[in-house]
DNA sequence: TTGTATGCGTTATCAT
DNA sequence: ATGATAACGCATACAA
């Protein structure tokens, strides 16, 4: 049997109340009962029983996420991110990769203290619980998606942020690359935000979707759209990963960055993890949605009462892969 | 408040461990007092308190998954088949991204029924609570790297069957683009048995090593070593990503798969997964793996006594990415 | 077949 | 400042 307050009590000559207080860092115990108590846990590796804990207190100190779609470099660090800041304040987070409405049953039984949800494109059809006692849930995806609490990182912002950018440094032949739509809520807030852009300006667009969002892709596609003969100045990538690719692929066709072909991409990484060429990009810094999100979490936990939407600003970062567009020789 | 087993059985007119009884289907109820009771709790949406249900039983139907070292792409497909599996038998899987010591720390004061440790190179340092009560763990990394039941898929031996594979089909000059092996075992293990293989066979070793082993990677290191004049004539890749990288490479390059060059890749990834061309592999099936670590996380809840050391002997699949060497052509 | 009583490990409310 | 006791929700041995 594992250690228990009571085995530490009777080591200690106290009782197993005494005990849990000092162990609480209660002010109702001698500093000098509570260092001998706290030195006897020590040796005897006590570890307190979330169980036990958990049933008196109605608290967990656990946060569930359910994330259905892992390999995707950017929500694995925004995972990362996001659990570093809940450990600050004494939260554990845990992961599902179940079906997220099985993820949800889970957690639920798990009591924990609160449940964020990751948009995956799935959550369209997502049944979610009607339960009045279930814990607070927070939606990381589009407005209007869910009837939840939702952060939005404004998806179509960005992209329009990055068509405003590229107009001011005088392009108009641009591309776009993304993510399938079908399905898809945040990439379809993408792509119908740059069709609406462009629209706008009465510019021809490009558009390439890809079924997954990776590099791999994103090479791919951007080696076809290269070759065409109407080749765009500039491109937008729907993610980072996507961006990778078209870089590559842009060296290997011969194409400088960014004299001949400017490069927009989505998300913003720290760049410490950027072992690549740091790419102009827009979207809302990982580190604030982390803390973003990890903030309203504790606020629903705390009973706050919050806006059922927040809205994180989308950011434009400007490095060298950006530039003036390339002046069009005279066709005789 | 949540519903509880007192408030169903206030409702069906009976007590409450009739209803605890009646819940866990125990022969000691009416069939019709169970029917009865099954149906308001449905109605009423009660939902067991694992919290409680674990504090008298001492068990949690939960099972931890220690992985620090989220975003690679086989991993994430092993952890999916893995808990799919694991649910058939009525665990929920949870999972940390913590550092490893700080994940078990979690789940022990979650008292999981067992926890899984992912290598990920940072586990030489790991240092293990000494704890007799602690749930048993299991490793899936290399044997002999920490004293804890191990799952290991043989990874040397896997690269020494690609080898053979390629010596088969008169392949000599063979390249091997994998992990760097400072830190982590794993790949520590891939890459000496490649170095014992060809230096038994008396050839000349081709490496290139890469810190990510994502496409990416392969795909640069590849166009490097096919830049060389002495190119070889096979390449072996430590990853499933590396592998795709160095496809698309050989592409580029002007190579034609397998005619010029032949390619074995790492690890036996679901057909469905993939997009690209399938290539010719060697590794443990993931499906194998997934079974193996299920079934033995369940014996070991279930107390049973194992061999300190699971090993699972790699398989090669050929498809069409590998054939006879090219004949070269006399030199004058 | 059903109900009663007890205990799991912890926190919180009382006494002392 | 410390200790005794109840309560959290559930499972189970035992009584009815």
């Amino acid at each position: 049997m594992a250690v228990t307050i009571k085995d530490i009590a009777e080591r200690a000559g106290v009782s197993f109340s005494t005990v849990s207080k000092a162990l609480r860092n209660s002010p109702l115990v001698q500093e000098k009962t509570r260092r001998k108590i706290l030195a006897i846990a020590e040796e005897m590796g006590y570890r307190p029983n979330i169980a036990a804990r958990r049933l008196v207190s109605n608290k967990s100190w656990t946060i569930g996420v359910a994330w259905h779609s892992l390999h995707r470099l950017t929500l694995s660090l925004l995972v990362t991110r996001l659990n570093e800041t809940l450990e600050e304040h004494q939260y554990t987070t845990l992961l599902s990769v179940n079906r997220t409405d099985k993820a949800i049953e889970a957690f639920l039984r798990l009591q924990v203290d609160a449940i964020l949800l990751f948009g995956d494109g799935g959550e369209t059809t997502l049944e979610l619980p009607d339960d009045p006692q279930s814990p607070p849930m927070l939606y990381y995806g589009v407005a209007g998606t869910i009837p939840l609490p939702t952060v939005d990182v404004m998806r179509g912002r960005a992209i329009a942020l990055a068509v405003r950018h590229l107009e001011e440094l005088g392009h108009s032949r641009i591309a776009y690359i993304g993510g399938v739509p079908e399905r898809d809520v945040l990439q379809q807030v993408k792509l119908a935000s740059y069709q609406q852009e462009m629209r706008a300006r009465d510019w021809e667009t490009f558009t390439v979707l890809v079924a997954q969002m990776d590099s791999q892709e994103g090479y791919w596609s951007a080696k076809s759209l290269f070759a065409r003969s109407d080749r765009p100045t500039a491109v937008i990538a729907g993610s980072y990963d996507l961006a990778r690719g078209i870089l590559r692929a842009a060296i290997e066709s011969g194409l400088r960055i960014p004299e001949d072909l400017s490069v927009v991409g989505y998300d913003l990484l720290p760049f410490s993890n950027g072992m690549d060429q740091p790419v102009t990009s827009v979207g809302v810094p990982l580190e604030k949605i982390a803390q973003t999100l990890a903030h309203t979490l504790l606020q629903m936990i705390g009973g706050e009462s919050l806006p059922p939407l927040v809205t994180l600003e989308p950011e434009l970062i400007v490095h060298a892969t950006t530039a003036r567009a390339p002046v069009v020789e005279p066709q005789p």
